[in-house]
DNA sequence: GTCTATATACAGATAGAC
DNA sequence: GTCTATCTGTATATAGAC
């Protein structure tokens, strides 16, 4: 990996631990190995190092989610691993946990370029999460569009909870609420009653 | 307002808004009309100032929840009616952006003190969550456990997305969302089908 | 309790040698 | 492309006068 590729890993590790204020330059260039001012030859100041995290994570999100659906198999299954796939990339990968808190909580100055970058990210998410949800049998009380917003809101639900539940519980969390999205969206059998 | 409050005031503001590193005190101590040393007469550092903020929030919130569970009617349109006012208390209010943002991401240093502080604090929602959850008719596939974990990812979902949806689009996803949870957990009349 | 003045540390950023 | 040295600004925190 080059120098310029160990600057961005760093930083993006400690933007996302440290937050964008708590990270200081000096900190990455130890990190990486190298002096302070070296990182001015790769980047011209911490904005554009952050602006450029800001689009690997974008790239690198997005990639995960391709291959999430990509790999899953069809109808409810399929849905099910998507989102667990997903939740697991934002609560354990770096990437995630950047995306998670600048999404969330972006530096003043630079709430705009992160706010187009995910905004543009979301709407490609929704390119490829309808088709996974028309291959649902919906219950007919229930559009698309409902179902897609549910969806999006257990699975914001799911990544809030990664970060300050214990694994054990956000599992079973996880189970609860699925369980009940799914009861929700699906036709219903007439089970008595 | 005495001088102490003041501080306290404008500290979550601006610890809300900023984050911690973000935020100096010599903002504050201008913000409030005081000279930044002033600050130092009433709490021992910046440390101990975010620490008390931490306990008014904690404080502040529970108040709010009680108030919204008291002025509830019951069963389904009570829990909606405290959940709306929930989301909203966290969206609007400066003690909901500071709960939301410092429970998700405590500065490094702090952790502890903020996990104990808010970790209490949804022992006691619970306590206050489940005898709502029980007047409810609950479907007999769905434990009053289950439907109170999804319950709380239903509002954990809000409550980001309030953060990075404009008003409109965040109004159309709760209800959205509120009436899948909803039919998940309701016990089913036979519809047909 | 509030202030001025100051100590100390560290931040982001640049100049210029190698 | 990396370094040492340095500029400049600002942060937390304290000493001590009023």
């Amino acid at each position: 990996m080059n120098t310029a590729d160990s600057i961005l890993q760093t930083a993006l590790s400690e933007f996302a631990e440290r937050g964008y204020s708590g990270t200081s330059l000096n900190t990455i260039a130890n990190e990486v190995g190298i002096k302070k001012p070296s990182i001015y030859n790769h980047f011209k100041n911490k904005e554009a190092l952050f602006e450029a995290v800001v689009k690997k994570v974008y790239v690198d999100y997005m990639q995960t989610l391709k291959i999430e659906i990509d790999k899953a198999p069809s109808a409810e299954a399929g849905l099910k691993s998507i989102l667990w796939g997903l939740a697991n990339y934002l609560s354990d990968a770096e990437e995630g946990k950047f995306y998670m808190r600048y999404i969330l909580f972006p530096p003043e100055a630079l709430a705009d370029v992160v706010n187009r970058t995910f905004m543009q990210f979301e709407e490609d998410c929704n390119k490829l999460f309808l088709p996974v949800i028309n291959r649902l049998e919906l219950s007919p009380d229930v559009t698309d569009e409902e179902a897609l917003d549910a969806l999006y809101c257990l699975l914001d639900g799911w990544t809030v909870q990664t970060l300050y539940y214990s694994h054990d519980i956000v599992l079973r969390k996880r189970e609860a609420s699925w369980k009940v999205f799914m009861e929700g969206v699906s036709r219903k059998e007439s089970k008595g009653s």
